[in-house]
DNA sequence: GAATCGCTTCAAACCGCTTTGGATGGTTCA
DNA sequence: TGAACCATCCAAAGCGGTTTGAAGCGATTC
């Protein structure tokens, strides 16, 4: 078979499953005796059309089922109706975690109420300027949410570069110019958390954080040190740890504090699931949470990771990432429908839940 | 401001934002004195052109940053190059779940891999039908990936009723048409993890599930009640728990059977994050893991949930669902390139590997 | 009674690409 | 030498909507 011969075949498949294919607006203008135009107007409640022929177009629609092609409109508007969340895979698997799944649904249902869709580039690292620049030039987004920022984070200058809106789910220090942000107030949650254990008599606090060159985990690590400061203690390095947030180095990171000669008699850990590996090292060294070593994490109230019901398992500074992802997207879009407004920030502050895993101080 | 007026400024400042348009098919055409014609297909690979005039057309296209417009190949072709995710929110946040997270991560690797777009839908539960009929109707994707599959899962007729391509990842017992699937055998899986137990010496093995009306949660009560049966036990519902694979419902089916008069020495848990609910009720109840209860979970091998790294911390049965992710996309897109071709299966092997967390059964 | 106006409607252009159905000119072969 | 055949290229017709510019027409105004 030839290269031609194949073509046409392919063609003729083609124009077979066309048959079944669905209502399209001509055909509908037609079965009405009204043109394209009227129609079309009429679905989409412009002025200009007599109210007894919109309800009788809409009626028809409905009745044969009719539903505009999102490809066409997408062209002859020159709009994607969709917006872009780029995810950079391998290296740093940072991003891929749950706290991005939950975010993700937010946005996702701020989109569905819109009429937009949502969708995600999963991407190696080393291509993440190529595809956001794809993104713009190809005309599949109208916008993008930027996630996991980091300090003087570059992405931020290549998307004003190529005029692509955005809005910054957390902020990335040592950017000059203004943008689009939400972020929660980790310093001051981190800040709260540990006063809160400074009053219940702790001094000797360890710091189980993320990452430090994502900007929420140098601001939470400011919040603690700040905290201590105030109260006339001098942060001991030797108590503060940085790496991902996982079950296994909130293990190690804790174990390694225990084994001090001075070791701490309190945590504040980055996520639940750090906490989970802290709890793990605290009694396997046969302490006990809330009695001999207190715990408190941040929380971003997962829907699948709850920190308990009725009762929190762990005290925490507590902010829904969900409801996050619904206003950011919410965010985004008036963005994209005033593209020639400031931009806007939002910050939310983290509540302070109480659980089973703060208690006072153990005598020492 | 009338509204005409308003629509002749929204016009005018459409008019200077295209200013800095992309430059398209017809500028670059002209600019190499081709037909539009001929550019397509240079850049296209087709035949018909002058491998001197390609190159020419090709480093000019690269020249001059072209990218053809994405909106407008949709339209022409016909095909919407991008791949639907449906996925419920609100009542059942079953599927707002870790897993989820990976499996999106692989696939749309794959996506990227093959200039697919993927596009998640976050919808109300009540709202998924409609969800997939305009997904289709409206032109919006080629095909979908579908999760978390019950029993007489419905989704599967309706896909194949309004002719949408689909794979499912898992299996819907009592579907009778052929469809395409992947799974991992999750039969076999809790089979061996069963044996694996019986051959420690254990005989009261408890089952922490995930929700069964799940089809791999049933699949994995199979596994699990066919080892205990072939070896002359006979499974007690007392020890067969069955509820959201979260932690604290780990935790209180753990805490639940260890009050038992008899309580189990081994369990057998859903995932990771229901395992360390378990081991907290094992710890909190004075036993040790892998001494007095060992345990085994089915690890998803997440990348940001590791069980441990160079050491399992848990005995696992193991699948990577973010390869399951990769693989369940590569057949959908076969399936989109032939969709004459006949449904498609594939059932990936779990791996048992042991971690620190069983042992030989206690004496009594 | 003519000019004007507002309300409706329509034909045609357009969005940016793909694909069809030639056209052109040079080769090949009888 | 002339017909058949390639290898290249192009004009134009889609794809399925939106938007422009104009026209028809009864009512109002002067």
């Amino acid at each position: 078979m030839t290269r031609r011969d194949r073509l046409t075949k392919v063609r003729a498949i083609e124009t077979v499953l066309k048959r079944d294919a669905a209502m399209n607006l001509k055909e509908l203008a037609t079965k009405l005796g009204l043109s394209p135009t009227t129609v079309s107007r009429a679905l989409n409640g412009y002025p200009e059309v007599n109210e007894a022929t919109r309800e009788r177009v809409i009626a028809a629609a409905k009745r044969h089922n009719y539903h505009p092609n999102t490809r066409a409109i997408r062209l002859a508007t020159g709009r994607a109706m969709a917006v872009g969340h780029v995810i950079p895979i391998a290296t740093r698997h940072e991003i891929v975690n749950p706290v991005f799944a939950d975010f993700i649904a937010g946005a996702g249902e701020t989109y569905s109420r819109n009429d937009y869709d949502m969708i995600l580039s999963v991407v190696p690292d080393e291509d993440e300027d190529a595809t956001y620049r794809g993104l713009k030039s190809k005309g599949n987004v109208d916008g993008v949410i930027v996630h996991a920022p980091r300090m003087n984070d570059p992405r931020i200058a290549l998307l004003r570069e190529i005029g692509l809106p955005f809005v910054v789910h957390g902020r990335a220090t040592g950017t000059a110019e203004p943008y689009s942000w939400l972020d929660v107030n980790n310093r001051r949650a981190f800040q709260r958390a540990t006063e809160f254990l400074l009053d219940l008599g702790h001094s000797r606090i360890g710091l189980v954080n993320g990452l430090e060159f994502m900007d929420f985990a140098i601001r939470r690590r400011t919040g603690y040190v700040d905290a201590l400061t105030a109260r006339g203690i001098t942060p001991d390095p030797g108590l503060m740890f940085s790496d991902e947030m996982t079950e296994v180095a909130g293990f190690r990171a804790t174990q390694a504090m225990l084994t001090l000669p001075q070791p701490p008699t309190a945590l504040l850990c980055a996520s639940m699931i750090s906490g989970m590996g802290a709890r793990r090292a605290v009694e396997s060294a046969g302490l006990v949470v809330g009695r001999d070593v207190s715990i408190i994490i941040h929380d971003d109230d997962l829907s699948y990771m709850k920190n308990g019901e009725d009762v929190p398992i762990f005290t925490a500074t507590r902010s829904s990432v969900r409801e996050a992802g619904r206003l950011a997207a919410e965010m985004l879009l008036a963005l994209i429908a005033h593209p020639e407004d400031a931009p806007q920030q939002r910050l939310l502050e983290a509540e302070l839940i109480i659980g089973q895993s703060t208690g006072p101080a153990p005598k020492a």
